[in-house]
DNA sequence: AAAAACCCTGAAGTAACTACAAGGTCAAGC
DNA sequence: GCTTGACCTTGTAGTTACTTCAGGGTTTTT
């Protein structure tokens, strides 16, 4: 009944091999079966579920956040308003990972006004402004959520 | 002449002790003198210097990027243009990042829009909109400087 | 039969810290 | 003089979500 071999579940899925197996490893997915040189063989099963979990990641959420709504999508009787409620803080996070980009944004632009030319870096207004710390905005203040954007 | 121990030079610079002895260890900070009893001692130039990291990771460059404003900070006689090119690179990347958010918050608009009461789990359109793998959005287009909003 | 392509496990590396564990030092109070 | 607490030391492990590697075995293709 499972037929497909790990790198076909991973094109299937649009996925790299080592992750379909750390999905697993975290029990993301289930064991799957082996074939008698001990492959891992999948099915449909899998594949759907795999698919799913790369959405959500494709979507920015965590493995955290994705594992609670396998769990919520595996119990189909009971009711999903913490699905509803799982995705709008998600959208709060990222709303607010926005506001803060954009704040940044600004402060970049007014560093970056103060050095228009090339010249010796001592008179250079860019090194000049990142020497002292402004209170506006420390690292702290990126909270917990922050993140980055490398 | 130093007469700064490391708790000292925390408060001064707002930042965690541990994550001056880690700076130091990256040779962000250059080693400090020692008191007998083998405590770190730092004077005005750690003090300076640390601002300027953390100033530089408040705008939420990477170390990489600060050992490099670093070291053009330490040649002052020469051209600063390779300081203009670094703020501008990242000034870039800081827009990417916040062009992939909005559109991923449109994503996850269209997603929410799917499912507005609670109802069974098995009827719930998130689930469902999130069961398929939409190929204009795959993890991969999020690209190694994507970064998450975590 | 040999080479290429695939599969296996387990460990280590990534970024930038953070959080211990297990101890040494110092100032203040009793 | 002794204890308590705040501070300092080193070194190691944990965090996220993978990625890369070493050192093999298997299957498919040529």
């Amino acid at each position: 009944m499972d037929t497909l071999k790990i790198g076909e579940l991973a094109a299937q899925a649009d996925c790299p091999v080592e992750t379909i197996r750390y999905y697993e490893k975290e029990a993301l997915l289930p064991e799957p079966t082996r074939s008698s040189s001990n492959y891992r063989l999948y099915g449909e099963r899998h594949v759907e579920r795999l698919q799913f979990i790369r959405h959500c990641r494709s979507l920015d959420m965590t493995l955290d956040e994705v594992r609670e709504l396998l769990r919520l999508r595996d119990a189909p009787e009971q009711n999903c308003g913490e699905v509803n409620a799982l995705l709008d803080k998600h959208i709060g996070h990222v709303a607010q990972r926005i506001v803060q980009l954009q704040a940044l944004q600004e402060q970049l632009h007014q560093l970056r006004a103060q050095c228009e030319v090339e010249q010796p870096a001592r008179d250079c207004g860019i090194l000049q402004g990142l020497a002292s710390l402004p209170d506006e905005m420390k690292p702290a203040n990126l909270g917990s959520h922050g993140g980055g954007c490398h």
